[in-house]
DNA sequence: AATTTATTTAGTAAATATTACAAAATAGAA
DNA sequence: TTCTATTTTGTAATATTTACTAAATAAATT
């Protein structure tokens, strides 16, 4: 929990701490199994829910900020994190729904036009993924509740989140087409049931199980180890890692997946 | 030409205009026949090559505020525009070329650390396109030369304009095979080879003038006209225009151009 | 120890797409 | 009419993708 105090002077002196007007917001989107999920937070003085988020502070790199805050959030550190977006239309943050007597009473103070936390602010949009399982979602300072929402439930958003979602989507799916994004979410070593599965999730779409591996063993990315996985009655799988300096070619060159 | 009255109010009382702590780069790619090039300014108070920016209005959107950038210094509004990246490194607008006394007699002001130009700032980076033939660069308030320099040869540039150069060329070229840009950069009616140039220039590689415009054309994107252009003593080329159905669901979905 | 089960993995034929090149078409100039 | 430069169509060779089949095999069951 955070004191009565720390938000306080969050309120009042984070200006010489953070940069104002610039906020950084995040599409953590977790996976397992088969399903894709996003974690959002509820927070305490509006209606609807929200893109974990925060601001930079002054000696920070926004990579960094934002590996802050996906760590605050969700509990583990160094995700993989790509910029999506910049969001900046000078009214995307209005919302009818402030509760300014909740606020007060929370806080103690009456807010005012000149605080900084009142003026216009622009946001670059981050995404990650990471394995649901593996997080512990923690709300923070402004919020009372940090949850995963299934991508196709997402329940109603504010401000101009909704619109950050589906832009989030939309790239991480082209820099999936165009990057082995897997190095950042597998483990060291993985099948390739896993590794199609991971891709099948993220896409939200069905790929051939016999072809998929092909591909990425065909670019030299998959590097065959002798060890295998024994998990249930069936044909142990043999298990994988990347190839790293094919690896780190394609991350920097690109390639086309499937 | 402005005056230093002008520039004096925009260093003083910028802030209630201007968002502060916030800045847009452009980097404005210009073709003509088989040539890239990169828009760049002379800034008068320090020694390198700058991309063309400015500050936000407050009554603006990003879109907006990159769309006045780039018409000041082209002379050309609406102009194909795309983000590609938001650059916030605490440190990214030092320089030790900083000609403070030139400042001084040009301005009649000394700056101070409380000026909102000293603060931190963090740049959102768009790209454009257009036919450089077609510009007519222009200076703006802080710079006395602005001029187009190809593609491999850019001077020396300032801050980390050399990273969102290359940032910009490498998302322009993903932007390309991903999305039928060319319906802004081309006019209306169009030959074969005018759009085989196109992509010849700004993906700066060969691509098979009997190929290319097959795939172009199995997509459904362009559309054959019954009219040709006479040019030379040859046979004259059809024109084309682009199918806006079958253009506007690729820009929506993406496609793979090669 | 043999059989069954579930899944991994290799293999392949057919369909599709790409590439490289050749040839035909044609508008205007000579 | 012939020549020139370029557009446009055609095609054969090659490569890739797709859909599907069958073999392999670790562990569970009989």
């Amino acid at each position: 929990m955070y004191t009565q105090a720390e938000i306080k002077d969050f309120i009042l002196n984070g200006h010489l701490h953070y940069v104002p007007h610039v906020s950084i917001d995040c599409a953590i989107f977790g996976y397992h199994g088969q399903q894709l999920k996003i974690l959002l937070i509820k927070n305490k003085f509006i209606k609807g829910w929200c893109l974990p988020g925060g601001y930079i502070k002054r000696t920070e790199t926004l990579v960094k900020a934002a590996n802050r805050i996906v760590k605050e959030r969700t509990g583990i550190g160094n995700l993989f994190l790509q910029q999506f977006k910049t969001f900046g239309d000078p009214d995307r943050a209005k919302t009818k729904d402030f509760d300014e007597e909740k606020w007060f009473e929370k806080t103690g103070i009456r807010i005012t036009k000149k605080n900084w936390l009142i003026d216009q602010t622009i946001s670059v949009g981050f995404y990650s993924i990471t394995d649901f399982e593996k997080s512990v979602p923690k709300p923070d300072l402004m919020s009372d509740e940090c949850k995963w929402f299934d991508i196709d439930h997402v329940p109603r958003v504010e401000f101009d989140h909704k619109e950050m979602i589906r832009e989030a989507l939309q790239t991480m799916r082209i820099h999936l087409y165009h990057y082995p994004i897997g190095y950042n979410m597998l483990p060291e070593k993985f099948t390739l049931s896993e590794i199609h599965c991971l891709y099948e999730t993220l896409l939200g779409k069905k790929l051939d199980i016999s072809n998929f591996p092909k591909k990425l063993i065909t670019l030299g990315l998959l590097k065959k180890l002798s060890e295998k996985r024994s998990i249930g009655a069936h044909r142990a799988p043999h298990l994988y890692k990347f190839e790293k300096a094919a690896y780190d070619k394609a991350l920097k060159e690109g390639v086309v997946l499937s």
